[in-house]
RNA sequence: GGAGAGAUGCCGGAGUGGCUGAACGGGCACGCUUGGAAAGCGUGUGUAGGGGCAACUCUACCGCGGGUUCGAAUCCCGCUCUCUCCGCCA
């Protein structure tokens, strides 16, 4: 959510990031424009009326009889004016708020443009994709000949995009997913294990709500949604707190289930596991104060965080710089890492890396006090360490021997028990 | 799931419908005192929005939402949450 102080000094502003997001909020912006003006013009009213309420009705005990029967009838009136006035407050307010949150977030001024993921700048490079000397198989045709993913069956018991993993395909998850907190833990992150079921003011709160609903899976009886990602509940836990200068940042990992409806994706990515409607990822979020040069560093540094998971494992992939109309409306900036992916020939996404500024916090109301003593927002990040099943693809995919079999990455090895899956 | 109790400021805890943004105690901050500290004494100590260069001032907020009333932390209704007991349970 942005400063409504600020949207009111800036709305151009707020169009124009709007344009390069290809979120069209030019009428969204000049309604809020009409409605926070009509509320500045109600209130002093309203507050004047209440001030005289308030001080004539504490004359009231102490009045003589003569004027305690001017003051009711006057009182009278007042209750009538600011019931009205109240009224049209209320339903101001709520209108105006409910327009903030459509706002987008304004991207940093190094966010290229661009309409699509197609036009998304590569920064960066490492590893070589390898060149194989015989056909390579794509993770789907070698998991199901090794006997260690099965989506036939997923589909049977849970319908399309589900799928099983058994044997060393679900001991490999195990072991990236583990290897990734592992990492992280060594950078001072601290293992978080999260709500899975979250409440309508966290998905409003990480700004996947309004918006994302049909993303999400909903448990209508409780009133609980299904995270599609840890980030949720965790950049949720100090909502409504105000924290101490001292207890800043907060580096988080946590390792949680992600369920996505992936409605509106029909068609796309049908084989395999690289879209399915759940998997496992162990993501990492900063919390910390509101400055742009420590969130500019913290974004660096989350980044390679990540990269250094998959230069562990030797798999090589791109960073991007995510263009205006492929960013959500949350971000400032987004870098995607892609990994390769032999079966599609180019590289996928399986990584996130994305700063907020206090866009996340002001709707959390996840608060600081600074070095004044004054209450301010914190700023807050994400980036994924490792999602299970499009690490899996990437692993089975660039590891692969001609035989079928998948040579385990040298720092998994530890954590599989064995360095060889398959006959 | 059944029964009961409760929800007030950083914490504990009072509160008769107007004098309560809220007694009292603790904590914390600053000052005095001291060689230094403790104790003691004094002062201060919420959030948000509006107005003023500023001192300051106005409004809202005592779990949330309605209602009664000229006026509600205080009365009424609904909801949520927490705790205790019973049942069930990985």
């Amino acid at each position: 959510m942005l400063d409504p102080k600020w949207v009111r000094e800036n709305p151009d502003v707020v169009k124009e990031a709007g344009r390069k997001k290809r979120i069209p909020c030019s009428d969204t912006v000049d309604e809020f424009m009409k409605v926070d003006q009509a509320l500045r013009d109600l209130l002093p009213r309203v507050e004047g009326l209440r001030a005289e309420q308030k001080t004539s009705g504490k004359d009231l005990g102490k009045a003589s009889p003569d004027d305690r029967v001017a003051i009711l009838a006057r009182q009278k009136e007042l209750k009538e004016e600011i019931q009205a006035l109240s009224n049209d407050e209320r339903e101001l307010k709520e209108r105006r708020d409910g327009l903030l949150l459509l706002l987008p977030n304004v991207p940093a001024p190094e966010v290229p443009e661009g309409a699509s993921d197609a036009d998304n700048v590569e920064i960066k490079t490492w590893g070589t994709p390898r060149v194989f000397e015989f056909e390579p198989k794509s993770h789907i045709d070698l998991g199901e000949a090794l006997g260690i993913i099965d989506v036939a069956r997923g589909v049977k018991v849970s319908g399309t995009r589900n799928y099983f993993l058994l044997g060393d395909a679900m001991l490999l998850s195990e072991a990236v997913l583990r290897f990734a907190l592992d990492h992280l833990m060594t950078k001072g992150f601290v293992p978080v294990e999260v709500p899975h079921l979250v409440r309508d003011p966290a998905m409003v709160g990480t700004a996947y709500f309004p918006g994302g609903e049909e993303q999400a899976y909903r448990c209508e009886k409780d009133e609980l949604n299904l995270i599609g990602t840890s980030e949720v509940s965790l950049t949720s836990l100090h909502a409504d707190e105000t924290l101490a200068l001292e207890e800043l940042p907060k580096r988080y990992v946590a390792r949680s289930v992600c369920f996505r409806r992936e409605a509106g994706t029909y068609g796309k990515d049908t084989k395999g596991l690289y879209r399915v409607h759940q998997f496992q990822k162990v993501e990492q979020v900063i919390v910390d104060v509101a400055d742009d040069e420590r969130s500019r560093q913290h974004h660096a540094d989350i980044l390679q965080n990540s990269e250094e998971v998959l230069q562990a494992l030797e798999l090589p992939y791109r960073v991007v710089n995510v263009c205006g109309g492929d960013l959500g409306q949350p971000q400032i900036q987004k870098f995607d890492i892609e990994t390769w992916m032999p079966s599609r020939g180019s590289y996928g996404e399986t990584h996130s890396a994305s700063r907020f500024h206090e866009f996340q916090a002001r709707r959390l109301n996840l608060r600081y006090r600074d070095a004044e003593k004054k209450t301010r927002f914190c700023h807050t990040l994400n980036n994924t360490v490792a999602a299970s099943t499009r690490m899996l693809i990437a692993i089975l995919e660039n590891w692969q021997n001609e035989d079928g079999s998948i040579t385990v990455p040298p720092k998994l090895v530890p954590y599989m028990g064995k360095d060889r899956i398959g006959p």
